[in-house]
Order: structure tokens, then C-alpha cells, then sequence
DNA sequence: ATTATCTATAGATCTATAGATAATGC
DNA sequence: ATTATCTATAGATCTATAGATAATGC
């Protein structure tokens, strides 16, 4: 039954990975720590042994799934001329729309997360800072002091129309939304500093 | 113990505005059949007599937030010379974010809305609809052939912008983004129509 | 000897149903 | 007689804990 420390260890990690897609997928009350555990292969009883509680691993998974998301986009970001238009590609796609549980958890979990305790809401902070420095990065100098007000406008808009199109039945309306927002971030991140 | 058809029928009424704000501020697994009952000074045995399932419940309450939203909006623009503005005044400040029982369900649901019924997400889009339709009316025609594009690419901001407020932990990070949000929205609002 | 994981369970909830009660509506 | 609402409960979950088991680590 004891594995060795490594394996605890590597258990424990699995938990979490496995956790920070079943959240995305199912949302925080939507998954027990029954199956939560069996998703990694072990049962519900040893789980406080690895976590103070529920919201203690919704707290490292959602950490740990936004730094993935934040990985995604210098990885797309690094092999592009055009890392600005290659994250909004990425992001406002319909292949992301239907990747619930390894898209973005500002969507999956957005307004779940801000019901959660400061520890679940502080990662995802930590992650939409992470979000916020790249596009500031990306974005081009002439955005001056703006940049940084650009770059909350960009995530805002990126994060509202993938929402809202997983939202809608309509197909052709959700792509329609997708589309819409690709223009208009790729129209504001080519603007001039404003006035 | 019974009641005249119309006290049923006011009963019934009760209970889906009461449940309009408890799955806002709660979500829709956060709030038991019990106390959404009780929020309407009724108990939990009668809820199938007058709904055929929570799920039922939770598509008569979203259509109802969401109308609410939007008569919301109508009403804001229709005392005003700028309502564009007055809408963006409204929808990106500290109070709508405070509000969560009475503002946008997209902002409250909009991840969990996701994961729910077709007949829920109908009633979302319904909405979602309206809105997109009263900022297209809202803007200048220079906008032409993009008014609709543009609308969703506003709704998308906005909703983006509410969302992660919500989430963050740092006061001034979250007015920031509100402030981001709408001077972008206005300079949307007042672009030029695209090449 | 220590401990990672297991089975088992407590106690609280959840949705949904059954049948009793008491007032309305014919 | 009909029916809106009530109390009570079934059966399935949920989070969290207790104690057993069997392998690791000293």
C-alpha cells in the first residue's frame, strides 16, 4: 500500500493536474473528491493526507492551470513574427472554444472563481497578471503609457467573447463573436496612443 | 394551507425572482432547493408542483435576470443624449461589480452557464441577443456594416472586464481594469468604420 | 518505526417523491 | 371535489475523519 516519497510526490502532482482540468471541465461543485482522486488513480480516503481541504487543491490547481495557460502563449508567442496575432488566433478559436479542459480557466471558471476563497481567487490573479505582462510585452511601443490599459482592455475582451460563445447554442452567432473580437483586439493593439 | 390560483401563480413568481439572485450570487450548485423555498416564504415539498425540475427553475430564472438586465439598460439609455456612455457607466463601475445578485448574469453565471442545458443556455442567449441588438441601436452609423460586429466585440469587453474585477484580490487592479475597459469601449464606440 | 494509501463511516447535504392537510372553487 | 402547500422521507451524494494495512526508510 506505502509507495516511496517519490511516488507520494508524484501522486500528489497528478492529483492536481488531473484537478485543474475536472474543475475546468465540470466546474469547483461539480466534481467530488471521490472522482477527483480516482481521476489520478487513488481513492477518496488518503486525499487529506496530501491536502488540507477542498479549496486547498482548487487553489493549486487553478495556479496550476492558469500558468499553463500562460505557458501556452509565450510558447505560441516564441515561434511567431507576429505574437500578438498569433495569441489572439490561439485564443479566440473555435478548436479553444471546445477545449474546455485545457483552455483558459478564466472562461471555464471565471465567474466560479470569484465565489472562491482569497487563496483560489489569488492564483488566479497571479495568473492575470501573467496574462497582462505578455500582451504589454507584445504589444507595440507606439501604445506608449498606454500599454498597460490596452493590455487589461485586450484580456477583457478576449476573456468575454470566448465566454459568451461557449455560452450560446447558436453556432454561427458564437463564431460570428469569435471572429468580431479577433478584429477589434487586432484593430486596438495596431491603434496609436490615444489623445 | 392552499392558496387562491392567483397567490399560487404570485407564489410562482416569487420564487423565480428569488432564485434570479440566489444562483447569481451563489451559482446554480451553490443553492439548495430549500433555501431557494424558503427565500419565497414557501417550504421545499412544493417545488414540483410548480417546476418540473431545478434545471426548469434555473432557465425561468436566467431568462428573467437576463431580462432584467437588459429592460436595465433601456431604461438608462432612454434618460439619457449619450447613452452608449451611460450604458458603459453603468456596466463598468465599482457598483455593478459590487452588485452580484442584481447585475449581469453573464458576469455572475457566465462559466457555469456553459455547463448547463440547452434550454438554460437558450435562455442566455436570449440576452445576450438583446443586448447586442440595443448597442448596435446605441451606435453612431458611422459604424455601418460593423455595427453588429462592433456590438459583440463591446459586449465581449464588457463582460470580460466585469469578470475578471470580480476575481481579483487587488482593489486597485480591479478599478483599473474597469477604467481600461471602458475608455476602450468609448474609443470603439467612437471609431471610424473599418476599410 | 514510520507513513502513503486503503476501506469504512459519520453527519450533513442534495434532488425528488409520497402522502397528509386545509383552504379554494365549483 | 380539487388542489396548493405542508411534513416526512428515500436514496444518492458530498466533505471530512478514523483506523487498518502494507510497504518504505532508518
Amino acid at each position: 500500500m506505502r509507495v516511496s516519497r517519490a511516488q507520494a510526490e508524484a501522486n500528489r502532482e497528478t492529483v492536481i493536474n488531473v484537478a485543474s482540468q475536472l474543475f475546468r471541465e465540470r466546474g469547483f461543485d461539480g466534481i467530488g473528491l471521490k472522482e477527483l482522486m480516482k481521476g489520478a488513480g487513488l481513492t477518496q480516503g488518503g486525499f487529506y493526507k496530501q491536502f488540507e481541504s477542498k479549496d486547498d487543491l482548487a487553489a493549486l490547481a487553478s495556479r496550476r492551470a492558469m500558468e499553463s495557460a500562460t505557458r501556452r502563449w509565450s510558447s505560441v508567442a516564441a515561434q511567431s513574427a507576429t505574437p500578438l496575432e498569433s495569441v489572439f488566433d490561439l485564443y479566440l478559436s473555435e478548436g479553444h472554444r471546445e477545449d474546455v479542459a485545457d483552455g483558459c480557466p478564466l472562461i471555464a471558471l471565471g465567474s466560479d472563481a470569484a465565489r472562491q476563497s482569497p487563496e483560489v481567487r489569488k492564483s488566479f490573479q497571479d495568473g492575470i497578471t501573467a496574462y497582462l505582462q505578455a500582451l504589454g510585452e507584445f504589444l507595440p511601443q507606439s501604445s506608449g503609457v498606454d500599454a498597460k490599459a490596452r493590455a487589461m482592455a485586450l484580456l477583457s475582451l478576449m476573456v468575454g467573447a470566448v465566454t459568451i460563445s461557449r455560452i450560446v447554442t447558436d453556432e454561427q452567432l458564437s463564431s460570428a463573436l469569435l471572429e468580431a473580437a479577433k478584429a477589434e483586439a487586432t484593430r486596438i493593439a495596431a491603434s496609436e496612443k490615444a489623445a
